[in-house]
DNA sequence: TCATGCTTGATTATTATTGACCTAGAAAAT
DNA sequence: ATTTTCTAGGTCAATAATAATCAAGCATGA
């Protein structure tokens, strides 16, 4: 269904993404929390709140920060390409479940095609083992979904 | 777009990180508190700040100094060629435990040091993060350096 | 309606700057 | 040889200007 009242959140994102978009040679922005808040005409929390529901590393975003005078936020834009599709394939690939021999099977293909590094793979797996032994297939998925979809 | 990455201690640091790009045969580069301050027209405890917030030995780098007449402020920048180094200086710098917040700061700071990509961090990021409400400062840590250590 | 997402503001933490006071080392004075 | 003085760096606390966190309440939409 579609949604066409006001969202503060919504509008805020839209505008750090139109950011983005000013800047295509550039991989990340600079903002202050104080002026876009005072621009959205709202509380400086807010700008937290859209930073963490969508520009989270989960999102594909990295944020450095500083407070104190000459403080700034700056989001890092990690992928450029579209989200759809592949993340779409992910899903599809990986499903609800997986075992982690599956997984490091996906990952050596994935590692094949240079869709990651070898570093990559070795971050990825290593963070599939960590207290594998009550990991479920179920959380396996989750994690490979969510670390593969970060970087697309 | 604007940067906001100007300040007085940011122009010490950068100050500083050139001197070391002029000397780049040796691995450390000397100077004097008093100077300094005069020269970016400040008080002198300012340098002192920069040293402990920009050149720790989480940064890669040690000081040396002295007082007193033919006083000297000494900073080296530390070698980790060696993987047996690495590993210890990220056992050093991470510990038995590191709150979430503070890793992710690390991780900035290895990223400059260029230990790590962008999306290198993003992945640990994610890693970190996953079911982190009840993954304590001790498992993070732990996590972390097997990361980091994979990466060797 | 009910779960989820959004909004708000009070409280806490961090960053940078400044200056007053402290400490160490070397030379000068005794 | 000992004391004094001078010079340079170190530490700490106060302050100002941000940003982060947290919990509570509200709104939306399936």
């Amino acid at each position: 269904m579609q949604d066409y009242s006001s969202n503060l959140s919504r509008d805020i994102e839209r505008y750090i993404l139109e950011l983005f978009a000013d800047e295509e040679d550039e991989n990340f922005i600079s903002l202050r929390r104080k002026e876009l808040a005072e621009m959205f005409g709202c509380v400086p929390s807010q700008i937290n709140y859209v930073l963490r529901s969508r520009f989270g590393p989960e999102h594909g975003y990295l944020i450095e920060s500083r407070r104190g005078e000459y403080g700034y936020i700056k989001i890092f834009r990690i992928n450029y390409d579209e989200p759809e599709e592949k993340s779409k394939h992910f899903d599809e690939i990986i499903g609800y479940s997986i075992s982690l021999h599956d997984a490091c099977r996906l990952l050596e293909a994935l590692g094949a095609r240079g869709f990651i590094t070898q570093r990559e793979r070795l971050l990825i797996e290593v963070a599939l083992r960590n207290e594998s032994s009550n990991k479920t297939p179920h959380e396996t998925a989750r994690l490979l979904k969510k670390m593969l979809n970060s970087l697309i």
